[in-house]
DNA sequence: CTGAAAGCGCTTACAG
DNA sequence: CTGAAAGCGCTTACAG
């Protein structure tokens, strides 16, 4: 009964007087069709409102794709990047009926040779997308002409700026996670000092952790609060120097109330908390729901955790990436994901949880 | 080159030698089959790790599944139903390249009489799987129990227990939100009282509710939390009404800090509290960033909403239905929503967020 | 520039 | 109880 309603190829073809294959040619821009026929066709699949079925397209297809995943590897410093790719993969997983396979380019966060081996790589691959993050500005120049040189089509995830070419770019607001840190901070106490620490390593760029302490400060300016932030960076990542530099800065500081680190490196500072007696209580605000971080928010060090839902960026980007290439569908230029906020009393429910 | 490592029906069919109707058959588990074929087909599956291409399934089935959907309606008093409507209505959008079809029967939540008319309508129509709320436990029974004597699968939502017939149980913690409620208290203020006000409908059930505010009471003891909780029970939903009522209650109670309610009916409290000034910061905490409550949230009434993401339980429902159903796939029995704490400087990034 | 035909992997009458 | 054949809507060589 509903089958005379849906138009397909067929009666596209029928009406337009022409061949399957003409229709084909035209659906899909390809070359080969006369402006005349070509024309004729478009008109036609405009008037019965044509729609391809993407079941039969992509059944009678051979090719599968490919779809590049270019991102650094977990890290001993950080768990952060394992959960993108586990997102890749769960993406993946559920796309496992459709002719598209993931091809993987991981790349130590500390070795820049490392790194732009990968980008070799992926140049010299014939893939067919490609998923990355924007990090490492630079290096990633020469990649991102080629990939427009080719036409290949690209998603950023974990960006902090607009690429036009690219297909999606998936990010969270760096500014806004800022104000809702210091609105939380806000909750908690009314006056004192925050102190911002940015533990940063080679690959890592300070401008997006400036959004984020710009909104900071912002909130509370705006809310006329008496609490004052001020920033430390912290290069070297073990745990004995970043202990023996809190103790200096806690010496200093006599009115600590709140620690805010902008990245997802917040166990050095809550392993700090933890093992040193505070003489009053210090809030801890950093992101994400690491492992290294969970120990502590339940430990009560850390009492926020603010989620960038990096495991959901990588499962998007492939979900974007696929609907992008092989269902043809409309992708909207940017992704913003939201800010969780994360306590000992709900960070369970983020942990395993996909949509 | 990658055709020859998948197995088809074809394969199958010839490595049992028998024709491939018949591996159909064994496939969906059809009559018609002696146990001995049966037994040989199983066996080739087995061996040849077959897994059937649902692509290509659907495409030669000719039937068209149909999903039923039993819900509340948006009412006067709270725009909370109008949303899981909505994830339903975005996940059949999804699916529409799929032989599925959604069929809706709203209730108003506060006639009863139309309420069982629609079960009736359920009852007697022809669909292949239900999504539907426990809500109103008793005159759902006769429903189950028909689904259950047809063999018709169902998923929850929004539900407060688990159901060993469902298809799967899509729910949230209540009495998890509870304690998250008492968490954000106690990092706003550590001594007074929290009001808990419970905006009762015909239709709701407080058991639920008494989860969530249990939750609260524990928190505070666990916490040796100086904070003391009082419950009322506020079931006219004129705003007249309310503000009298409340009126009685902040003349009797000096010392109210926070006010907690269990379900998304804040904007009641919202507005009583933005339109009487009172001579202290009072706290907020209630439900679901619905389009009421956002506006008293933007101005500073409402401190935190936990979301129950209402949107996404409709479409997860039709998702997963959907699988069980069309996809054949294993549905987890359980499904907990995380608890989202929603505040003025996140809120936006939730209204129109879709996985 | 164009179209008839075979095929993607599965399902569904139909005939035995 | 069993299998050959047609068909789902589209794509892809191939022949003209």
């Amino acid at each position: 009964m509903e089958k005379k309603d849906i138009v397909g190829i067929k009666d596209v073809a029928k009406r337009a007087n022409v061949g399957l294959a003409t229709v084909d040619r035209v659906i899909h821009g390809r070359s080969g069709v006369s402006k005349k026929t070509r024309e004729k066709v478009l008109k036609v699949i405009e008037e019965l409102n044509y729609k391809p079925n993407m079941m039969a397209s992509n059944l009678s297809k051979k090719k599968t794709f490919v779809l590049g995943v270019l991102l650094p590897n977990v890290s001993k410093e950080s768990s952060y990047w394992g959960l993108p790719v586990k997102g890749v993969e769960r993406a993946g997983k559920e796309l496992q009926h459709y002719p598209v396979r993931i091809e993987k380019f991981l790349y130590d966060q500390a070795s820049v040779k490392e790194m732009r081996k990968q980008i070799l790589k992926v140049i010299n691959s014939k893939i067919d997308g490609l998923v990355l993050t924007s990090k490492f500005a630079e290096e990633t120049e020469i990649l991102l002409q080629d990939c427009n040189e080719k036409n290949l089509p690209y998603i950023f995830i974990d960006s902090n700026e607009r690429d036009e070419k690219a297909v999606c770019t998936i990010q969270q607001s760096l500014y806004e996670s800022g104000q809702l840190a210091g609105q939380l901070f806000n909750y908690c106490f009314q006056e004192g000092n925050i102190l911002v620490l940015f533990f940063k390593n080679i690959m890592d760029s300070e401008a997006g952790i400036n959004k984020k302490i710009q909104g900071l400060n912002d909130f509370l300016k705006e809310n006329d609060s008496l609490v004052k932030t001020r920033k430390y960076v912290i290069s070297n990542f073990s745990q004995e120097q970043v202990d023996k530099e809190l103790n200096k800065i806690f010496a200093g500081n006599e009115n600590i109330k709140g620690v805010f680190i902008p990245n997802s490196r917040v166990g050095y500072m809550a392993r700090y908390l933890h093992n040193n007696a505070m003489d009053r209580k210090v809030y801890l605000i950093g992101y994400d729901y690491l492992t290294e971080n969970n120990e502590y928010l339940q430990k009560g060090a850390i009492d926020f955790l603010i989620s960038q839902r990096p495991e959901e960026q990588g499962y998007k980007a492939i979900i974007k990436l696929f609907e992008h290439i092989v269902l043809k569908k409309n992708i909207e230029p940017e992704i913003f994901i939201p800010l969780d906020i994360i306590t000992s009393k709900n960070y369970k429910y983020y942990l395993n949880y996909e949509d």
